[in-house]
This record gives C-alpha cells, structure tokens and sequence, in this order.
DNA sequence: TTGATATGCAACCATTTGGTTTCACATTAG
DNA sequence: CTAATGTGAAACCAAATGGTTGCATATCAA
C-alpha cells in the first residue's frame, strides 16, 4: 500500500501554466517518464537525446519550474527524480473538467425524463 | 448511463503537444470550463476577457487545433462547444506517468519485502 | 597535482506565441 | 435596402521558447 500525501487546496494559473507548458514537449515527457521510474543524472539523460547537454540541461530547468522533477545532489553529480504530486496536480484539474462534463450530460438526461 | 465513445489507439507526439500547449494558458482552460457545460459564441466568449475580439478568436482556434473544442454554425454565429475527447486524452497519458511511478514503489516495496 | 567529467550559465539566434489594429465578408434585424 | 452584428484573416510587434556555442567552476580519478 502506497501513502499519498495531502494535496494542495488550491492551484494557481501560473503553477497550472508550468506544468501543462512543461508536459507540452515530448522531450520533456520522455524525461519525466524515465525520472518517475528511475533517477538519472543530468548527463545520463543528456546522452539519450540528439541534442546538446546544454538543451537538455534547459528541460529539466523548465521541468524543475514546474515541479514535475526535483535535483538531488549526489557528489559531482545532480540526480533528477520525477515527482508524481504535479502529475496529480495535473490530473485533478483534468478530473474536474470531466466531471463539469458529465454533469452537463446528467442534467440533460433530467430534462429528457422529465417527460 | 453516458456512453463512452471508443478512444484512439495511439497518441502522437505533436497531438499531445498540441493538448498540453492549449491547456497551458489560463483563458483557454477557462474556454474549454466555460464550453464543457454549456455552448457559446465567439463574440459571447469574447465579453468575459478583457482582450480584443481577434485575441479570443486565435485562442479558440489554438484550443481548435489540439481538438479540445469544436464550432457548429448557427447563421451567422458559431457555437463552440468543449469536447471531453481530447480532455480523456490527456488524463490517460497522465494516468500512465502514475502508473508508471506506483511501479517503482511497487518494486521496491517487493526488494524490501525480500528479507 | 592534473586531467577528465558533470554541471551551470551567459550570449546569441530563429521561430513561435499572444497580443494588437484593421479590413473584408456574411448574415440578420429593422 | 441598409445598418448592425458575428466572424475570419492579414500585418505587425514584443516577449517567450528552444536550440546553439563557449566558458567557468566543482568534483573525482590516477
């Protein structure tokens, strides 16, 4: 069984725009991707894109803004590590979305049965 | 009951580009809200936010191009109307990224459980 | 100590984004 | 018919984005 930790009450516009902006780059996708499963230095992603270190070192920067991964030392090196409490942050708006949908569609359903 | 229409097999890189970048501006998540529960013009939308017309228009035709709305003609106004498609979309990727990490601690819940 | 590796950061550049104003066109109301 | 309304699209602009190269600094290995 896995614990999850209290979510935050509110989200603002600008935390929102971060993460959406910051998952709209299938680099960056990938990068969380593997971090969630695994840390990796900075290099060790580096080397996996056809890009320069210095590209793939701005990603994690914007990742890192949005709080979709966060840095661990580690000697000479930084970890990167994903964090799963933006991507829920992400997907209780997106729930919430849904939810103002199906709420449209069941009060259509009322006004039909109302017949 | 809502029927659930079947979702696409695979997502490309540049569709989910397009979601996420569209949802990462506050008055495109505010459209897509507004549109989920109830249709609107153009020019009603354009009342609620404090830019131009045309300002309004480029974003519904961002939010267009990522699929999460759709316009219908109606005379001389077109109605846009929210599309939960493209909102499932991208909480079935997000919902993959969770699955993703619940692995890893599934793991090591498992190497811990070794001894 | 010295060289190799890992990171950070600045400067630069082309393209995209998000806004504007303006004009054209279609449709509806009087 | 004419005027008002709703939409589309072009031209323009400042700022942000996504990439580059180059250089500085920190740490590790030998």
């Amino acid at each position: 069984m896995v614990a999850y930790q209290a979510q935050q009450r509110t989200l603002s516009d600008d935390e929102v725009d971060r993460i959406f902006r910051a998952l709209a780059d299938a680099t960056r996708r990938d990068i969380v991707r593997r971090t969630l499963t695994e840390e990796s230095s900075i290099s060790d992603l580096a080397h996996r894109y056809e890009m320069s270190f210095a590209a793939v070192q701005k990603h994690i920067t914007v990742l890192e803004g949005a709080g979709l991964v966060t840095k661990h030392r580690n000697g000479r090196e930084r970890r990167i590590r994903g964090n799963p409490d933006a991507i829920r942050k992400a997907q209780t708006l997106l729930n919430a979305y849904e939810r103002l949908w199906r709420g449209r569609i069941d009060r259509l359903d009322a006004l039909l049965a109302e017949d």
